[in-house]
DNA sequence: AACATATTCACCACATTTCCCCACTTACAC
DNA sequence: GTGTAAGTGGGGAAATGTGGTGAATATGTT
């Protein structure tokens, strides 16, 4: 299961460091995706299967299915690491995270997600600050 | 499976380079015809036959599935991939999607797209402008 | 029918990129 | 202090992207 948070850079090549206690979890396979909230998620790919099934299996003739599934999929690459332990992360993904050299992992169980540093910390602040708001609406959902 | 975005040009002959990733998925042979929002579909034979059977089987009597049949089946051409992994894309598809010289190429899993740089950069925009309305669909799919 | 002209398709070639491996440095543990 | 593990950068071989050339086929004209 994946914990923590921990910053790395991305070289010039596009590569990232995964966090050493994420690296057995990933053997099977890897997914990243576009992730919400300007993140990239990653999956191991025993997860992924899951949420792709249900995604392929939206109607095909629905334009709001078509654009759903299109941003997901399409988002999605197999990754592969290397023997240092790092991850190439595609030109597109880059872009879309604003990822530049400072970069933040979280873990969160099942997946974990790349940010970056910037966009990470204003998250959190944001995130801290409204923490009792938040919580509160959490109520609702039955936690 | 196919995934991912890839960037390609299309030279002079009307040829484009698939991502060597697809390619192996592709050798019982592949079939492209026109997509839905002017994009192309290209999907490895069993896949097509899975759809043109879906295809044949909608009734006659409906003049808008009449036309949806039309598009498909008659847009369609089965492709041969050379030694360089290219594919030619006849000339009434590259009018159909617009496709001038930069292209884009997007993975979802049992088919993929070819789509021109220009619409496919509008399709993401308003796509991902729309990624609240997301959300909500990916709680409605129990994510 | 024969020839000239156009078009298609298979193969070749080169520049660029990708990917895999190695190496150095830093951090940490014993 | 020494040994091990991890983070980061770089080099070189292999694969890929893209343009072009020439043979084979088709088209059209005299």
């Amino acid at each position: 299961m994946f914990l923590g948070e921990y910053r790395y850079t991305l070289d010039q090549k596009g590569r990232v460091a995964l966090p050493p206690k994420f690296r057995n979890d990933l053997k099977g396979g890897a997914i990243v995706t576009r992730g919400l909230d300007q993140c990239l998620f990653v999956f191991p790919s025993v997860e992924w299967k899951i949420l792709a099934q249900k995604l392929v299996s939206l109607p095909l003739t629905q334009s709001n299915s078509r654009a759903f599934v299109r941003l997901m999929l399409s988002g999605a690459m197999d990754l592969s690491i290397d023997k240092q332990g790092r991850i190439l992360v595609p030109d597109y993904l880059r872009e879309y995270a604003g990822l530049q050299k400072e970069i933040v992992t979280i873990g969160l169980y099942s997946r974990f997600e790349i940010w970056s540093d910037n966009n990470w910390n204003k998250y959190k602040k944001i995130t801290e600050r409204d923490s009792d708001k938040i919580a509160e609406q959490l109520n609702e959902l039955g936690i």
